[in-house]
Parts: structure tokens; C-alpha cells; sequence
DNA sequence: TTCATTTTGTGACATTTGTCAAAAGCTGGG
DNA sequence: CCCAGCTTTTGACAAATGTCACAAAATGAA
């Protein structure tokens, strides 16, 4: 089932970040799987640890969870080629307040966080690459953050026409109002201006 | 001016994270210096590269940009024991938005980016203390960015002060009610309450 | 202590955003 | 093609938060 064409797309982003020679290329490869999922089926739910790591080869998903009235609230919609984790959950060990759920009929590379472990300490040049794998993300959240503290809703949904146009295409906008902290009927407002 | 004891509470926070080789401390005290700054002096200024990571040995700083009005927006306040960059900026070798400023006179070890990354090179595990750290303020970054989403100016405050209760005892009411994304006026409203 | 400066609090009012209920629009399976 | 179920829009109104102007309080330097 596993075919090493499906790991060319995570090799070529692990190899942008530093070294990824063939040897930890293999090990990759054989501490990990590629899974099928169709949509919204959940990778994570609420309460479980997040201990896997999954790279998208086709797809999207959502990380959601739900607030004290039950709402859902999304916090990040991820798409081929980028890695999901719940961030909290997966770096802390503890349980997860956040759900993971595929959008669309997708693939991934799953890695287990304890073969991750093992990938880090046996080939350390690897945490090069996690390390500045981190720190992309890291920069898109605060970039997320400095948007909620600094703009309106309108001036966010703005940004968000302008630096994530295809979110617009692949995702519905109830997911995208609580993405962008607003209400549904408050977005389509926006919208209609 | 420098002595080895300036250095004890940077190893230790470090020593959590990962293995830190005496090899390894040395040319981490040879390559950095310690820095004394007055209050409200900055370490960087908006347009400047961000090229230096700070390390609090004691005082306090704030990461802060302004607003396209022109407003003060805090983002992070950092203390004793923390490590000081704009996220952005030193990630990505781009001019900052951000400034940081001092809060109090403050005593710092900073650290070059050119020798972290000399560091990064031939100490390969502090790779994992990097990337670990890394993790560690991903996470509040996140946990800031979910509550401005999900809770109300006041939930906000409230979680401020079980929290981070520390931060009501030395920074301004001012800077806090940016940090928490509202406005002066109304942080004092609710504190009335 | 005194006074200038900075920070915080208040009142009146404007604006933004949320809430609830219902209608309209869209979509996929049969 | 049609309908059930989901998503989006709309209206009326409520609640939260912002803005401006100014007063009160706190702070710190001389």
C-alpha cells in the first residue's frame, strides 16, 4: 500500500528546512504510514492525546474546538503539503481540548510521536528541521494573534481575502467566521458590502 | 564585566529542556555578553533586524508595535528567566514591525543570531533545546491567540489574574488592556466590577 | 512637600458585533 | 427533477466595546 511517491512531497519540504540524507530518509519511510481518510472524519478528538503527526499529501483539514456555549471555533485550516498536530496536546503530552477533522476526502503520512522521538534522538541533524519547521508555524500563529488584537472583523476578513484567497474556495464560511473570531450572520454582513 | 554566575539561571532554564555539555556552555558564555539597559530603553526598534536574542537575567521587557493608528499594542511581556526576540523578525531575517522595550532596568545575556546559529552547527543537540523552547512559547503564543477568539474582554481579564497575576503587579493598565486587545476605557469599566 | 507628568477612571454617546428567529439559497442522493 | 438537510442571508434588536473629553489619582523628580 505504502508507495515512496507519496513521500516525495514531505521530502521536499523537510528538505527545504536543512539535510535530509538518504539514511533518514528510509527511516522516515519505514516509522511511518500513509492512511486514507474521507470527509469529516476526525484524526483527533476532544480529551485524547495528540500523539501522532500527520502530513497532508491531498486534502484539508480543520482544528476546532468547541467553547463553553458548544459552538465550534476553528483555530487553523491546513491543506497539502503542511503538517497538523494539536499543538498543545502533541508538545505537552497532555490531553487535548482540540479535534481534528478532514474537510475533504484526504491523505496523509501519519508518524507516531514516539517514532518521532526516536527519528530525533538517532538522527539529530533532524531536529534542525523540526526545530525550523516549528518555527514556521510558530510565525503563522502570531501572525494570527497580532490579527485578532490589532484589527476589526472586517479589516480581518479582508487580510484574509488578500493572503488566503483559496481557504475562500475549499472552506465554508460558517468555518471561516469563527476562524476569524466573528459570528456567521456578522461575516455575511461583511461580505455583502 | 561578565561572570560566570550572570550565567547559572540560563543553564538551568536550558538543562530542562536537553543535554548541555560543558563543551557546550563555554561557547555559549564566550560567544555571548551580558547587557545592562535603564527602564524604557529598547533592545530593537520598528525597521531594524531583529538579530539578537536577549536573555532576561532579571527586569522586564514588552514586544510592541503600533497600530495603524498609531496606538500602542503590546503583544508579549517577558521577565526574569525568558528568552526576548520578535518572533517574526529573527525567524525570518525580515525588518520588524515590533519594537521591545525595557519595563524596568533589566540585565540581559544576548546572544547574536549569527553565533546561535554558529552554536546550532557544531553543538547539533542544542538543536533540541532550540527546538524545544521553540515549542514552549509556540504554545502561549497559541493559548493567547485561542482566548482572543473565544472570550469576552472580561473572561480575558479574568484569566489574566489567575493566570499571570504577576503581570498586575508590574506592568501598566495601560499596556495590559492592549495586550488583552481592548481599550483602556473599557478595562478599567470592568475592573470597577 | 510640591508640582508637573503620567496613569487611571468616568460620563455621554457612537459604533461594532452578537443573538435570535426566520427566510432564502444551495447541494447531493434517490 | 425534487426534496431533505445543510449553509447563508436578512431583519430587528440587544449587548459589548470603542471614542472623546475631561476629572481624579498616582508617581516621581526637584
Amino acid at each position: 500500500m505504502k508507495n515512496i511517491n507519496d513521500y516525495e512531497q514531505l521530502f521536499q519540504v523537510f528538505s527545504k528546512m536543512g539535510e535530509l540524507p538518504v539514511s533518514l530518509k528510509e527511516a522516515i519511510v519505514s516509522n511511518s504510514k500513509v492512511v486514507n481518510f474521507k470527509k469529516n472524519e476526525r484524526l483527533l478528538s476532544e480529551g485524547e492525546k495528540s500523539d501522532s503527526i500527520y502530513f497532508i499529501i491531498s486534502g484539508a483539514v480543520r482544528v476546532s474546538y468547541l467553547n463553553k456555549e458548544g459552538i465550534e471555533t476553528n483555530t487553523w485550516f491546513l491543506f497539502e503539503n503542511e503538517l497538523v498536530i494539536s499543538v498543545f496536546s502533541f508538545f505537552t503530552l497532555q490531553p487535548s481540548f482540540e479535534y481534528i477533522e478532514t474537510l475533504e476526502d484526504s491523505t496523509f503520512i501519519v508518524l507516531k510521536k514516539d517514532k518521532l522521538d526516536w527519528l530525533y534522538e538517532h538522527f539529530v541533524e533532524f531536529n534542525i528541521i523540526g526545530r525550523r519547521l516549528t518555527e514556521l508555524y510558530y510565525i503563522r500563529n502570531e501572525a494570527q494573534a497580532n490579527s485578532l488584537r490589532m484589527f476589526s472583523a472586517k479589516e480581518r476578513y479582508e487580510q484574509l481575502i488578500q493572503h488566503q484567497p483559496k481557504l475562500l474556495n475549499r472552506i465554508s464560511l460558517s468555518h471561516i467566521s469563527s476562524y476569524l473570531g466573528i459570528s456567521r450572520e456578522t461575516l455575511s454582513r461583511i461580505r455583502k458590502k
